[in-house]
This record gives structure tokens, sequence and C-alpha cells, in this order.
DNA sequence: GTACATTTCAAACAAGTGTTTTAATTTAGT
DNA sequence: ACTAAATTAAAACACTTGTTTGAAATGTAC
């Protein structure tokens, strides 16, 4: 009775990798059992319902990054000298590429997840996941405003979410896009080369400077 | 009889408040003929089905953005000189902004459908939109390459789809976006504010000069 | 080995979906 | 005014969804 994997683990597999290719709400829970090989009532009786079960799947990623992430922000935070704006977005680099050590395709499919679960209107993931990880948000935000002294509060709001939308929308699209680029750049980029290639398009679109023209209110 | 609003238009105008804030899979035909006043079989008798009647709405607003939109970009590219980058991604203001004269909400409603669009995992949007309007996307594509001599084709590819993120999830969540400025920040920004401070950001991304760290492929 | 709790299973449940059908009604042409 | 086509209406259809039920099976402790 070596290395069993329980039912609970064996759903958790199926439905993430479902959830990742075909979103939480058009993933039913009878394509996860019969994936899982397990009985539909399973989901029901260790998970309570297939909305905690979708906060299961990604809180088994969630609890190993987040921690991580907000101890590095700490770390920066102490440290009273200015950092610049890339070195703040490269302390997500080696947290999500570690999370390949929690699952085979464990940063991939983390990723593509989270863009599944800001794309789904799936109101109490966003309501989970601030609950659970608002404050470490917060240093996040605290450090892009000491990288950008020259920027309004409310600047940096809407640049932040206009950055959110490029990462949660290209790792949701991730696969897709992957191929395009195979097949018409004859490039292989795996998720480690993506993320090299977002990080300056977000600090420059972040940092680039105020334009004081067509505002017309 | 003036003035009479035909039963398609009906079904047409509630079904695109409804898709615009509930998403495509996630509203039902039913409450879309509930809110229009008609007939549940009235969908399938005008539009044959959802998944056309889905692109009737994105149709209203497609053929007359497009056509405006491809006229600007040949005008652009006709005139040999090399066009900077925020003057390209400027082109889009206006054609934009016009559409709320073809519908009261015509803007904000048409940019929170695109983004429902590309969220939703609806194959057939994208399948749709190519086919029909690829090759005014070219002539953008084209515009975007020459204002960014230096970049080489896959790079482009890859930050046109990090802006198409920002741009899709912004307006997929604009409404709350907005709400949450006027709340935390005091500011009232109409989809044209937004749209404005959108312009910068992104040409900045774009144009982000190449680095050649980190990339281990 | 008996008693108890945990887990699995097949089946049914209640509610919702898009679509089709058939008849009634309205509209338009001559 | 009569006929034929176009439209509306109510009902049923076939199917999928998440969840619950109650009995069977399995595991665990004494």
């Amino acid at each position: 009775m070596v290395n069993k994997t329980t039912t609970q683990d064996k759903i958790l597999d199926a439905a993430e990798q479902l959830f990742a290719s075909t979103g939480f709400a058009d993933t039913s829970l009878r394509q996860i059992t019969g994936m899982a090989q397990v009985n539909l009532a399973a989901v029901n009786y260790h998970f309570g319902s297939k909305k905690e079960l979708i906060q299961s799947v990604l809180q088994r990623y969630l609890s190993v990054l987040m921690p991580r992430l907000d101890q590095e922000f700490s770390q920066l935070l102490a440290c009273q000298k200015q950092n610049d704006l890339t070195a703040v977005l490269s302390v997500f680099i080696k947290p999500l590429l570690e999370l390949n050590k929690v699952q085979h395709h464990g940063t991939r499919m983390f990723l593509q997840l989270l863009g599944r679960g800001y794309t789904d209107v799936q109101g109490h993931l966003r309501w989970f996941f601030n609950h659970h990880y608002g404050r470490t948000l917060d240093k996040f935000v605290l450090l892009v405003q000491q990288a950008c002294p020259d920027l309004p509060a409310s600047e940096i709001f809407w640049r932040l979410h206009f950055s959110l939308g490029t990462v949660v929308f290209t790792m949701a699209s991730n696969q897709a896009l992957q191929e395009i680029a195979a097949a018409d750049f004859n490039e292989n980029v795996e998720i480690e080369g993506v993320i090299h290639r977002l990080i300056p398009y977000l600090a420059a679109g972040i940092a680039s400077p105020l334009t004081l023209s067509g505002q017309t209110h």
C-alpha cells in the first residue's frame, strides 16, 4: 500500500487540468470524476461543493506561492534603498517557477488557473483571494509606489490593473499563444521565456511618463 | 405605428446589455427574452441559435467600426512617412468613440462585449472575427512594425498580445474598475478617460527596448 | 470477530439549458 | 374580403448541470 494517491488528490489533479484548459464554468463534475476514475458523489463528499473544489485547487498553489512572495516583498520593503521597478517585478520569477516543484506542470498550470479565475466571472474567487492574501498584495502596491514616486496613486491603480490584464490574459491563452509562436516564428518558448518577455513590457508600461494632454475632464 | 422597434431589435438590445454585464455563457435566452418582453422562441426564429445571436450583437458594432478603422489604417499606410507608435494607436480613438452614435452606451458596451468575447472561451467568435476582419488587422500589425523597425516580428507578436490582454481585461472589468476608482480616488473617469490612459501605457510597453538578458533558451 | 465510523457507489432529484413543435395570431398582397 | 405568408405564443422536448439519498463496501479499534 505504498504511494497511494487518495481520492481527494485524484480529484484535485483531474480538476486542475480540466479547469486550466476548459475554464471553471465549462468543466462539469462528471468530466472531473470521469478523468479521476472516481465516483461522482465523491466531490461533494470530500469538498462540499464545486465552489469549494475550485478554491481547493487554487489553494494548493497559493498556500505555497503567497507566503514566499510576502517574504520577498517584506525583505525589499525593509532595505530602504529605492528599488527600480524591474527589480520589484522580478521578485515574482523565482517563486513562480518553484511551483514546478509542487506539481509536474505547476507554474504553467497555476498561471493558467489564475487567468481563468479572473476571466471567468467567479465572484467568490476574487473574494477568496483578497480575503486570504490582500495584505501581501498591499505590500506589492507599496513597492511599486516607491519605485514610481512621480506617479499619483490613481494612475498606479489603473496601470497595475492594465498589467493584471496582460498577465491574466496571457496566461489564460498561454497555450494557444505558444502554439502560434511555434508555428509562425519557429520559436519554442516555455513559460519561463514568456515571463522574461513580460517583465520589461510591464515595467515600461507602468513607468511610462505622464501625458497631460487629451484628458477632456 | 411610428417608431416601432422590431422584435429583432428588442432582442438585440436586451442581449447586448446582459451579455456585457454577465458574459455570453452565463446569460440564458430566457433572461434575454424576459427583458426584451418577447417570446422565448423568437430568438431561434429570428437568429437561428444563441451562437448566431451573439455574433449578431457584435456585428452591429463591428460593421460600423471595422470599415472605419480599415480606412484609417490604409490612409496611414499610404503616406510614406514613418508613423510614431502613439499616432498609430490613437487611430482607434475616434472610431471607437463614434460608436456612441449607433447606440446609447455604444462605446462602453461594445468594448465590454469585446472583452467578454475574448475571455469567455467562445471559439466561434475568434473565428468569426478573423474571418471577417483579418485583413484589417493585418494592416494594423504592419503599421506597428513600421513604427518599431528595431523589433523582430516575433517580439511584436508577443507584445501585441500582451496589449490585447490589457485592453480586453480592462474593458471586461471596466465597470468594476470605474467604481473602485470613483470610491478610492474620488475620480470619475468615463470610457474616454480610460482610453486616454491606456494609449501611453500600451505605447510604452510595445516600444520598450529589447533586453538581451535572462533568456535561457 | 464484533461494532463502529469512514468511504464508495448507483440511482434519483430538482432545476436549468437551448431548441423544436404545433397551433394561434397578425400582417401583407391582390 | 379573402388568401397566403410571416410572425408570435405556449408547451413540450431532450439534455446537462450540481447536489442528495440510502444502501453497500471498506477500514479501524477494541
